[in-house]
RNA sequence: GCCGGUGUGAUGGAAUUGGUAGACAUACCGGACUUAAAAUCCGGAGAGGGUAAACCUCGUGCCGGUUCGAGUCCGGCCACCGGUACCA
């Protein structure tokens, strides 16, 4: 052992070990629990950030943890490699992404076995690999099969200069990031997904998965159930009727006006006779599609000139077209009650239309002024609404319903928020869709013809999708009639790769299926663990991949991830690192100065996973003085000799400053375990260590009893931090005279009889402030322990000249008299 | 805009079920060791009052409420962060 702690020295040769004995590979043991334990994997940027460096030390101390309890430990890792930002490099290095995205996982899998992750490499996978994107071909003609999967319209950013589509993050104040071209709106034809199939399950399963409840309530609001009114409007002649949906059909007396999207077609039959309306639906199109701009965009409209019949007044009511309603919704057309609804309120406002209220609130009530904001409460009452006057929501939902259904113009539907997932992208870097366009209509292609694989030396140049023009892939012939057809260009959105990894992980030898019978005997996964910002999207879309797997027999499990853990945000100097701020911090030059165990360390300790971490040079340092300190401890124990002491502690038969070091090492083992196995918070294990670590270190060992105290002690500290910082405690191990390897040793346990306590402390407050503290016997009664507690001189004090009106007693913990004047 | 979260000393954080606010660290200050420095070790410390100790008052983003007792629960605000369907 060496006399400095040295990481550099000692981490390379413990990973060299844990190497050598194969130590993380997995295989399916019936004899123990499984544990699968899952980080989400990375985007091969290029090399780990700090956010990478928390989220695996996260899921590293948890599996290391399980692992010592007994449990069979699943921990993969691998690539989620198609994306963006390879285009963007290939654009600026004039590089091929594939040969960019090669080479950066390269790096950060190096850099990954130099922080000491235990993973089972041979499990390994590249989503850019065709061996990985053959099964979500597959899965997508067997989705095309079903009627799972369509085609249809929709909307995207286009930049009319380089020609091409932009992601919504690529539009910056509505003009193209590369050419600053004004972006505009283009409906082209894509595959969607029909998730809203699912819509229900998704929904209700939520119930059956331990998540964190504000993931599931944002996920609820995602898919948005709502009931609501399906209704038509009669127009005056023969036009046809005007469909829209409501989910307040209490306030339907209360509409002043109707308002239609910019593409719907009563606007566009407007514009080809107004050329006004035209160049307003023209500006409307000029804008992103991106759901936070069009909400926070001026309310803007125009009146078409039509109109509309009320059901029950049969008074006419003007259609305007508004860009604050979506086509994608609902019918595209809302009736709009500008005194319940706060954007009709806005639109209503700006455009002078009339505001008529039909709720009132029960009772007074400040937050109704009509003159001020919309009153969108559910808890009024109807009036000025004729025959569903005096009604609450309840009542005139139902009665409103009535009324529309028995004219036969509509009915009472349920409705979500949640859209199909539209799954086709205008991108080279993806999973190429498998379908051929034929003289007969599209044609998904047939298993045996699987992958179609992407061809990885192209030049991309920013403009234009490079596989359009690649004549080798995009001409082909379709195998039933061999007449000549083109293969669809799009890509896969690369949710679509991360949606069903962690199947494959588990299932990762198979090479003549998508998942085997291995898959059900690790899944679902036990634990997942990954940034807060994936809590709707990804988590939603894999959630409804394994509904689907499940429907093709391929999975038995009905949720993909069993419990979840959100991982915060990594900060320096309060905001996220970036590039652009200059203030990333290079884990890699952190690695190199102070060792994986400190970086390991220090991130588990700054912060409990859940929260943001702020980044402190200062707490690096701090983290390696103390791995510093436990290295001097262990060596100068070791040194002593009587590190070799066995025996069981004899807890009756310890002095005080033995047993109570004793009692402080058993509590330590109760909270440490606690707190890596239950609550995931690393932070407070840490700090109850050191607590401990200082306890010890100030212990002197009088007796050959107290010397075993020590000792075990010393070898409790080097298991409790072993998940967190394993390359130095495997060192301090071996040096404590074993030969196995940490991962292959049992958690230690609670003695519960060291936790015995025969006084207590209780805190006593008058009038709930602290006065005084109080020792009582661990077994006095609520009796004797008030007697002691009025006794006390300092709490005399404050009842002199009062009367005690009551006394509260918390077991354990405190006294409270609550005393008047007399 | 909408949905979800966070806010505690100089700093990161602790207080797990409504019961001692500030554990454990970092920075700082003082001391020991040293010719000196670094490293290491020991000690101090929320703010205000009090010569000091004892002790007292105030204090968990802001305003109000419930309770014997609120960082924790409820109502209303403010600031910041995440998501907002083509960033991953």
């Amino acid at each position: 052992m060496e006399r400095d702690y040295k990481p550099e020295v000692i981490e390379p040769a413990i990973q060299a070990a844990w190497d050598d004995q194969q130590i993380y590979k997995t295989t399916e043991d019936p004899s123990r629990p499984k544990f699968y334990c899952l980080c989400m994997f990375p985007y091969p940027s290029g090399k780990l950030h700090m956010g990478h460096v928390r989220n695996y030390t996260i899921g590293d101390v948890i599996s290391r943890y399980m692992t010592m309890q007994g449990y069979n430990v699943l921990q993969p890792m691998g690539w989620d490699a198609f994306g963006m930002p390879a285009e963007n490099a290939a654009i600026k290095h004039e590089l091929p992404p594939a040969q960019w995205t090669y080479d950066n996982i390269d790096h950060m899998r190096s850099q990954l076995k130099r922080l000491g992750f235990g993973y089972d490499w041979d499990r390994e996978l590249a989503t850019c690999q065709p061996d990985y994107y053959r099964w979500e071909q597959w899965l997508f003609t067997r989705m095309i099969e079903k009627g799972l999967a369509y085609r249809k319209k929709a909307r995207v950013n286009w930049d009319p200069v380089d020609q091409t589509v932009l992601a919504n993050e690529q539009v910056i104040e509505g003009r193209g990031w590369r050419s600053g071209a004004l972006v505009e709106q283009r409906e082209i034809d894509q595959w969607f997904i029909r998730i809203t199939d699912y819509a229900d399950e998704l929904l209700d399963d939520l119930e059956h998965v331990d998540w964190p409840e504000q993931v599931k309530t944002m996920q609820r609001n995602w898919i948005g159930r709502s009931q609501g009114l399906e209704f038509s409007f009669e127009r005056p002649g023969d036009a046809p009727r005007l469909e829209v949906y409501t989910t307040r059909p209490d306030t339907i007396m209360g509409i002043t006006y109707v308002a239609v999207a910019a593409q719907h077609p009563i606007a566009l039959e407007a514009a080809e006779s107004n050329p006004e309306i035209a160049a307003f639906i023209e500006s409307c199109s000029q804008m992103s599609v991106a759901e936070a701009d069009l909400a926070t965009a001026e309310k803007r409209g125009m009146d078409t000139g039509q109109t509309v019949i009320h059901p029950f007044t049969g008074k006419p009511l003007p259609i305007w077209i508004a860009n604050f309603v979506l086509m994608d919704y609902g019918s595209g057309a809302v009736m709009a009650v500008p005194a319940h609804d706060q954007r009709d309120y806005e639109f209503a406002k700006a455009y002078g239309l009339p505001i008529q209220p039909v709720i009132k609130p029960v009772g007074d009530d400040p937050s109704y002024d009509l003159s001020q904001a919309a009153w969108c409460e559910k808890t009024g009452i109807t009036v000025n609404s004729g025959e569903f006057d005096g009604l609450n929501f309840e009542q005139a939902f139902q009665a409103v319903a009535q009324a529309i259904e028995s004219q036969g113009i509509g009915r009472v539907t349920t409705n979500y928020r949640l859209r199909d997932w539209g799954v086709g992208r205008q991108r080279y870097w993806g999973c190429p869709i498998p379908v051929i366009h034929t003289d007969e209509g599209l044609k998904p292609v047939a298993d045996d013809d699987l992958p179609v694989v992407l061809p990885e030396d192209v030049v991309v140049d920013g403009s234009g999708s490079p596989l359009g023009q690649r004549m080798d892939f995009v001409e082909t012939i379709d195998p039933s009639t061999g007449r000549p057809a083109r293969r669809e260009t799009d890509t896969f959105d690369t949710f679509m790769e991360s949606s069903w990894y962690y199947a494959r992980f588990a299932s990762a030898y198979s090479n003549d299926a998508m998942l085997d019978t291995h898959a059900n005997y690790w899944l679902p996964v036990d634990l997942y663990i990954g940034g807060i910002e994936h809590a709707i999207l990804h988590l939603l879309y894999a959630r409804f991949f394994h509904k689907v797997l499940r429907d093709l027999d391929l999975v038995t499990s009905d949720e993909p991830f069993k419990k979840l853990l959100t991982q915060g945000m990594v900060l320096k100097d309060g905001s996220k690192m970036s590039k652009s701020k200059g203030n990333t911090v290079d884990p890699q030059e952190l690695i190199d100065r102070y060792g994986a165990d400190t970086v390991r360390l220090f991130t588990m300790f700054a912060a409990p996973p859940e929260l943001s971490l702020e980044w402190s040079d200062d707490g690096v340092a701090g983290a390696h003085r103390f791995l510093k300190r436990i290295h001097a401890l262990v060596q100068a124990h070791v040194q002593t000799g009587q590190h070799s002491l066995q025996g069981k502690v004899d807890v009756d038969g310890l002095d005080e400053s033995s047993r109570d070091l004793y009692r402080k090492l058993h509590e330590t083992i109760a909270k440490v375990s606690d707190d890596l196995g239950r609550r995931y918070h690393f932070n407070t294990a840490i700090a109850a260590v050191m607590e401990l670590t200082n306890q010890a270190a100030k212990f002197e060992a009088t007796s050959a009893e107290a010397q075993r105290v020590y000792s075990e002690v010393i070898e409790a500290i080097v298991l409790l931090l072993s998940p967190i910082t394993p390359h130095l405690c495997e060192s301090l191990w071996e040096a404590l005279g074993h030969s196995e390897s940490l991962v292959k040793v049992s958690w230690p346990t609670v003695n519960e009889a060291a936790l015995v306590r025969n006084a207590l402390t209780l805190v006593v407050q008058v009038n709930g402030k602290l006065r005084s503290r109080i020792e009582v016997a661990a077994d006095a009664s609520q009796d004797e322990i008030l007697a002691v507690a009025r006794a006390d001189e300092q709490v005399a004090k404050f009842l002199e000249g009062m009367i005690e009106k009551k006394a509260i007693v918390v077991p354990q913990k405190l006294v409270n008299l609550v005393v008047t004047p007399a």
